[in-house]
DNA sequence: CTGTTAGCGCTTTCAT
DNA sequence: ATGAAAGCGCTAACAG
């Protein structure tokens, strides 16, 4: 920077404030003179280092971000939501998976604590007492996403899984399917699955359908290969079932794909629908009925939320608590 | 520190040295004088400020990785990849992705670089002049991926594209097919999909077959919508041809679930081939021929070169470019 | 609007 | 094995 400084024949603090130009409070009286400096950075390849500005302003510039997965999922999505969101405001996102286990995410959360974020997302509503712990005293603030807990640590962008799959049944219901099953993983690793799978039951009992029809086949998130396998237990454990619910697009694909190999129309024989509305259930033929979440946009209004509080938390208050809800939509399509 | 150092009656040397009993080089007279130190931090409640050690010690405990794409890509394995890679060593993954543009790519590596990371990863072979000046500049290794750029930066871990469709277009050959296509993008945004088009190109006129079949239908990534639209196209255009060669899996499932709907039988219609082994080509029906990369080898081998090499770069010298040749295969599956 | 002066909390380096 | 001194590169605070 004293380079620079030199080259263009002004203080360090010139060149300092030219780069940081964002904050409205500080400006350079021409325009022309931070291009001059802007010029010279680029001209010497020069880039602030960071590391010594969040040393000396006491601020990170980060925020920390888990999601459970990053392939064949929404949370991708939800992860370029949270980019955009930030986009521009200097914050940079530190992004961990978690792969679907809570210890998982506490030695994330343990590792990127270290690196004194401003703020963390993480996904879902349950989390290891340690994980609460640390996020306690690290007295940042935290937003869950993809759920909407109970007890929520402090912010919330999310939506009812078991709501949103209750609404699924009664779509399937009002079609006059009424054997219905469920398709979903065994383990409690992947609360939103048990939320799924809570939404079903309940809504099965609500409706007064037979109960009981619910194939739990391996650790999620559950493929398509998984779900291809167990339709084919389904419909042998249960040859009366017409219609099926599945934790995800994923399993509902391959659910749907061997089912014509078996021979099984669908929706005729049996009837399917995922959940997510991934573009291979708008793609497919026939195209799955599923549950349309706006992946996208809870990352954009996590992140958004997000850098309210960080911004009250600057001016040492503190944003009350909130709960921003997500909707969901039921896409009926060829499937049902 | 130093309130610590007091209390115990050392000095902030001896503190830090505690601290960091890791570098066996260093060590503390008695292991008794550590556990007072130690005990003495934990009563005072004080925790080492990684910020300031970071910036102290000139070492971020950062590596950058770019990838063009976080959904419905391989490149999200490559990122699991590095980050199993790196795993344990104390290097925190910065992941950004281009969205298949240089220009964001040089964005994202100018913001990664002021984070001071100790090495990068990039995706292909192609930066804009200002990415290759300031990486230049920064003087940290540099490892490109899913490429064999013929000028590389440094390290190279690919494999190349053109080569692997043009095996795939001789698969074809090899199975009777005369009249074989190419469905891509449009935009020479997606250099790894310039190159496929480019093996398909060379392949055709090897051959000696029929050449000019190439449907160029939106920018990169081409999703499984527009491989749909692309084969209905391809078809009225050139009704003779009886295979079809797709960019990536994505467009080769929306082109093969578009022939269903058309009642156009895949093969003996039109044989669709894709790239990349997504998990919907082993799942759907018929199965999708493609070719499989280790994607997250890729991202592996990556890592663990970027950390010997950063690791050559600590103790002053400087790893020789290496080239890491990734080995791809032709799954011949049901759609050929 | 711009410059000057002090550090931020730690590790490096060199003594001892 | 331990300590003292000297910064790392930047920004806060204040002065001009």
């Amino acid at each position: 920077m004293a380079d620079v400084a030199a080259h263009v024949g002004v203080s360090k603090m010139t060149v300092s404030r030219a780069l940081n130009r964002s904050g409205s409070s500080e400006r350079i009286t021409s325009e022309a003179l931070r291009q001059r400096i802007l010029l010279a950075c680029a001209d010497m390849g020069y880039v602030l280092d960071q590391t010594a500005r969040m040393f000396s302003s006491k601020r990170s510039g980060f925020i920390a971000a888990v999601i459970p997965s990053l392939n064949n999922s929404n949370f991708s999505e939800t992860a370029h939501g949270i980019t955009a969101a930030v986009e521009g405001s200097g914050l940079q996102l530190l992004l961990g998976y978690s792969d679907y286990r809570v210890e998982n995410e506490e030695r994330l959360v343990a590792a990127m604590l270290m690196r004194r974020p401003e703020g963390v997302i993480l996904t879902g509503g349950n989390h290891s007492p340690g994980t609460h712990a640390m996020l306690e005293s690290a007295g940042i603030p935290v937003v869950e996403t993809w759920d909407l807990p109970a007890h929520p640590i402090e912010h919330t962008v999310g939506f009812s899984n078991a709501q949103a799959t209750a609404a699924l049944v009664h779509h399937l219901h009002a079609k006059g399917y009424r054997h219905i099953a469920f398709i979903g993983g065994t383990s409690n690793r992947d609360t939103r699955g048990a939320d799924r799978r809570r939404g079903y039951t309940e809504a099965i009992k609500a409706l007064g359908l037979p109960a009981g029809r619910v194939i739990s086949f391996g650790q999620p998130p559950i493929s398509m290969t998984q779900g291809a396998q167990a339709i084919v237990q389904l419909v042998h454990q249960w040859p009366d079932v017409d219609a099926v619910v599945c934790v995800s697009d994923l399993s509902a694909f391959g659910a749907l794909m061997e089912c014509q190999r078996q021979g099984w129309a669908v929706p005729e024989r049996i009837a399917i629908a995922g959940f997510g509305d991934f573009e291979v259930s708008r793609s497919c033929h026939p195209t799955i009925t599923t549950v349309a979440i706006d992946s996208t946009g809870i990352g954009r209004a996590a992140g958004e939320l997000l850098m309210r509080a960080i911004d009250e938390a600057r001016t040492g208050a503190k944003l009350p608590a909130e709960t921003v809800l997500i909707p969901f939509q039921i896409m009926a399509r060829g499937s049902t």
